[in-house]
RNA sequence: GCUCUGGUGGUGGAAUGGUAGACACGAGGGACUUAAAAUCCCUUGCCCGCAAGGGCGUGUGGGUUCAAGUCCCACCCGGAGUACCA
């Protein structure tokens, strides 16, 4: 019999459904593993073969997992909402439910026939109420919690109002967007907006007037991570900066946690690394520079009463930021952003203007075109000065661009010598450096011969007063003991991380639970909840400039009824306007780990037994393109509902994979520049530049070669195609590019499995290298595996029809071959490394193939071993041999250690009077053992004949023997 | 610039410090066949040699080791992330 994939392959997925067999339940006397996948947007253009690659990979062990008797949570659901469904409904007016309906329908059949075990009982989307009803309430929570830096963790607003009114902003150390300081008869007096202002600056997601992103291309505002280079990441159009009223997640509060919690977590070096630069941590010391007042006579009036607002400082002084206080004596100038609010203040008469018309210059200039020019210095002198408080000398201070308003105090000390950005600086300019570091204490030459600043934290102090001699380390430490001393600043840590922007001025996305009352936010009560998102007739942005949902004929909130009715009825009363903006994209997908838990729970996000059984996820696989978005704020986002008390582990992801991208494999054909008509075999060109090469479609190529009749037909100007042959064939040249239509080199699951089956597709996807390792895709080594999979199927076949063949039990020899390979699958697929595992199949299947005796013994555990990689056969196979359960019910095969200990001796070498053997050794063979398996071996016996003098012996690998 | 990765045949890639190139593709040769497909067998890192055999080989140069693709130092070249972050 034939192996018939495609009659095997449908029967077993739907004897599989049939039986729920990936049917798990959240109570079991079985350990617990939760194997999750990075659940894929639908777009409209379906799976290509770079999808299923982690699909497959997590398929793979979630089903060895069970196998070796774990309770395996694995499920798979839809990031619905997103930017793709919108557009295409802007330019169709196709309603984006129904689209995305379509989509999710497209992929669920794509992923059907490769033969997941995804649990479908428990799939979300993101786009269903009854799912973003927990993402809407996580909002209202985190609306109503603040970050208290003392406790560490988050604590209800509640808590915050009834501070203020017993001891108002005393001694509160906690997350915010502005330092405020006010007493409880202050907070007392103040009216309802007065204090829901206040609290908004608190909140966990606040709203506020912030510098964003704002796409015009897309009509909507976009987090950092979704800009690379001043341009959208989707769609690629220009973003500028712009200050807009906002929502935004206080993630920046979480920024130390989520550093310490990398080193919780089984990632690679290298994504905790990509999340670790991201936020950005630096130690340094915040100092206060006093102006030099005395000196400034043409300062403008108002300064010194401005100046001496600052407290504790009765001295007018500013604060910078600085990760080297080691330098403080080098200092020569001072630097505040364009943004600056001293700068009004401190300007001289006779630099104003100067200073005006920079600032303007810098505050026009788009995030673009200060990006491209980031090598070109700029600024202008303002007149004033500032003292340094450990000198007392007089050091000028500038404005420029390159000090940056979100971060630090945007305002620096400037130390040309050690410092590349001052010394660029310094030198366009023409102003002073001084060395203050040296490699060695007494290397000290002349700054104006440098090329470039000393920028290495090594070294010794020079020219530093007091720390002068001090390595930099210790230099470092003196100093800021000296500023905290001296009561002018302070040690202090610094988070690149911004809060992120959480509001999208578009439709397909989550409403906000919020209405406006007087213009201040209020939430709708936690029943009423979902939110559900309104119809609209119009999905492109209102002729105002408000989102989408200013079309909405119902979308207005009435605080009687609890209940949204017609935005006719607003009164400003008791009926009031509802939020415009929606969600973002990633609202929906930071917490769906958690709901897959329990996912059709209508009274809670996920009940306390389920989170409590399951925990956190065991294995997660996805890309690591996420690492700087989804990968943060679902952190964030779990770290939160942990200190709510609803997670019960603060890291959510304990290992994670990242699947390699899948690149294309592009063909081209080569078009004579000459004739226009003629196509040149690739062998046959003799020179690049007398061809023109045309992407031509990779299902008409084969092996590299050309299907000249299907290139005839492909396109129209093709059809009177002549080619110059090499050998009869037309050779293609090929190139890795991009995945994408366009490319003509986007391949198709579907069309794979229809012609080698799902079980061939996994194990070549497999096969293709390692699974975190980018890799073109290459349908060319197919054949391969597919071959392999017959020859296992004969195998099974003639050991099971053709009786007369056997002669006897499985031998030692053979019973060896099964227990190598059992023990070099259960360590490969618990390393993940699947690709040596199908060899390793390939190895054993030859071997079997050439033996004579009754196989069966052997084929029943090979079954098992197979049956993560290729389900179908392994089921199939299973079912031949008498079981009639499922072979996922089975367990996986255990080997006899002793079954691999070699009987011969490996490379004797001899040296230094000692004779060395290497021998294969299990694990926990002990040294006598290994003497005893030396003696034993027929090549070692004519070296070692008595007893030896002395071994060493060298568990698993070596034993040296001296005669 | 900084950080992280990687560099092995014609190709994808194997190799707990222990016979480098497993396994597969491709290529070449052969068997079966009227023929083709399918299947099976042999060869296939490079160089010298009819052969037996010998020499060279994991980006480059050093080092540690009885032994280095693997560990250490320096450099060269790809890929990714990030970027006036003080």
């Amino acid at each position: 019999m034939d192996y018939n994939f495609g009659e095997i392959e449908p029967r077993w997925q739907n004897y599989w459904r049939e039986h729920g067999v990936y049917h798990v339940d959240n109570d079991s006397s079985k350990p617990h593993y939760y194997v999750l996948d990075m659940f894929p947007y639908p777009s409209g253009a379906g799976l290509h073969v770079g999808h299923p690659l982690g699909y497959i990979a997590s398929d793979i062990y979630a089903r060895y997992k069970r196998l070796r008797g774990f309770n395996v949570l694995h499920p798979m659901g839809y990031d619905a909402y997103g930017l793709p469904a919108e557009q295409y409904a802007i330019q169709t007016g196709q309603h984006p439910a129904i689209t995305t309906e379509q989509n999710i329908k497209r992929y669920r059949e794509q992923l059907d026939k490769i033969g997941f075990s995804f649990d479908w009982d428990r799939e979300v989307r993101t786009c269903d109420p009854k799912y973003y009803k927990w993402t809407q309430w996580t909002f209202l929570q985190l609306f109503k919690h603040y970050y208290d830096n003392t406790e560490d963790k988050a604590l209800p607003i509640a808590t915050l109002e009834a501070r203020f009114a017993k001891s108002g902003s005393e001694g509160l150390d906690a997350a915010c967007t502005e330092v405020l300081d006010f007493s409880a008869e202050e907070w007392n007096s103040w009216d309802e907006a007065r204090r829901q202002q206040v609290l908004m600056n608190y909140r966990l997601a606040y709203l506020a007037d912030i510098p964003v992103n704002w796409c015009a291309g897309l009509g909507t505002v976009l987090a950092n991570d979704e800009v690379v280079n001043g341009l959208s990441v989707r769609g690629g159009y220009p973003v500028e900066r712009k200050l807009m009223r906002q929502w935004s997640l206080r993630i920046s509060a979480y920024a130390q946690r989520l550093v310490d919690g990398l080193e919780q977590v089984d990632w690679t070096d290298s994504l905790k690394e990509i999340q670790r630069n991201w936020i950005g941590r630096s130690e340094g010391a915040a100092v206060w520079f006093p102006l030099d007042v005395k000196s400034n006579a043409n300062v403008l009036p108002g300064v010194q009463a401005y100046m001496t607002q600052f407290d504790p400082q009765p001295v007018p002084s500013f604060e910078i930021f600085t990760t080297r206080p080691d330098t403080i004596f080098g200092v020569t100038f001072m630097v505040l952003c364009p943004e600056h609010e001293l700068i009004d203040q401190i300007t001289t008469v006779e630099q104003r203007q100067q200073v005006q018309d920079y600032v303007t210059w810098a505050k026009n200039r788009s995030e673009r075109e200060r990006q491209a020019e980031v090598k070109k210095v700029s600024g202008v002198f303002t007149g004033a000065y500032a003292v340094n408080p450990l000198t007392e000398e007089r050091i000028p201070i500038w404005v420029s661009d390159y000090v940056l308003a979100g971060y630090g105090t945007g305002a620096i000390m400037a130390v040309p010598a050690h410092d590349s950005r001052d010394f660029a600086f310094a030198r366009h300019f023409n102003l002073p450096i001084r060395q203050v570091v040296a490699l060695e204490k007494d290397a000290v030459s002349d700054p104006a011969t440098w090329t470039e600043s000393m920028d290495a934290k090594t070294g010794y102090s020079v020219n530093s007063g007091f720390v002068t001699g001090m390595k930099v380390k210790e230099a470092m430490k003196a100093v800021i003991d000296r500023i905290e001393e001296m009561g002018i600043g302070h040690r202090t840590v610094n988070f690149r991380l911004r809060d992120a922007i959480f509001s999208r001025q578009r439709y397909w996305g989550e409403p906000f639970p919020v209405y406006y009352k007087n213009g201040i936010a209020y939430t709708i009560p936690e029943e009423c909840l979902p939110l559900e998102l309104p119809e609209v007739k119009e999905f492109k942005p209102t002729a105002t400039g408000e989102p989408p949902l200013g079309h909405a004929e119902k979308w207005a909130w009435d605080t009687k009824t609890n209940t949204v009715v017609n935005c006719s009825a607003i009164d400003n009363k008791t009926v009031f306007p509802l939020e415009l903006s929606t969600m973002p994209g990633f609202a929906g997908s930071s917490g769906y780990y958690l709901r897959y838990m329990d996912p059709r729970n209508d009274e809670a996000y996920f009940s306390k037994e389920a989170v409590g059984y399951w925990q956190n996820v065991d294995l997660y696989v996805g890309g690591a393109e996420h690492g700087t978005g989804h990968l943060i704020y679902a952190r964030f986002w779990n770290k939160f509902l942990f200190d709510l008390g609803m997670a019960v582990k603060e890291e959510p992801f304990q290992k994670l994979i990242n699947q390699g991208m899948i690149q294309g494999r592009s063909n081209f054909v080569y078009r004579s520049k000459a004739d226009n008509g003629l196509f040149i075999s690739k062998g046959l060109i003799k020179n690049m530049d007398d061809v023109t090469p045309i992407h031509v479609d990779i299902n008409i190529v084969d092996n590299d070669v050309l299907d000249i009749e299907r290139f005839r037909q492909w396109r129209p100007e093709f059809a009177d195609a002549r080619f110059e042959l090499e050998d009869g064939k037309y050779v293609c040249g090929w190139e890795v590019e991009k995945m994408s239509k366009s490319m003509y080199n986007v391949q198709n699951p579907d069309d794979l499995v229809a012609r080698y089956g799902a079980d061939t597709l996994r194990l070549y996807e497999m096969f293709l290298g390692p699974v975190e390792q980018a890799k073109p895709w290459d349908t060319n080594g197919i054949e391969g595996v597919h071959r392999f999979l017959k020859k296992f199927w004969k195998l099974y076949d003639t050991s099971l029809t053709s009786e007369t063949s056997l002669t006897g039990p499985a031998t030692k020899e053979e019973l060896k071959v099964l227990h190598q390979t059992i023990k070099k699958i259960t360590d490969d697929v618990e390393r993940f490394s699947f690709n040596t595992s199908v060899s390793t199949f390939m190895i054993c299947a030859n071997t079997l193939t050439d033996m004579k005796c009754d196989k069966r013994e052997v084929l029943k555990p090979l079954a098992v071993l197979i049956a993560p990689f290729a389900p179908h056969i392994a089921e199939e196979l299973w079912h031949q041999l008498g079981n009639d359960t499922s072979v996922f019910d089975a367990s996986w095969p255990q080997y006899d250690p002793q079954m691999l200990v070699e009987d011969t001796v490996k490379y004797p070498v001899q040296f230094n009077g000692k004779m060395r053997f290497t021998i294969d050794l299990p694990a926990d063979c002990t040294q006598a053992d290994a003497v005893a398996a030396v003696k034993a071996a027929p090549d070692a016996a004519k070296w070692l004949t008595g007893e030896p003098k002395k071994v060493i012996f060298v568990p698993k690998k070596i034993i040296n023997i001296v005669l």
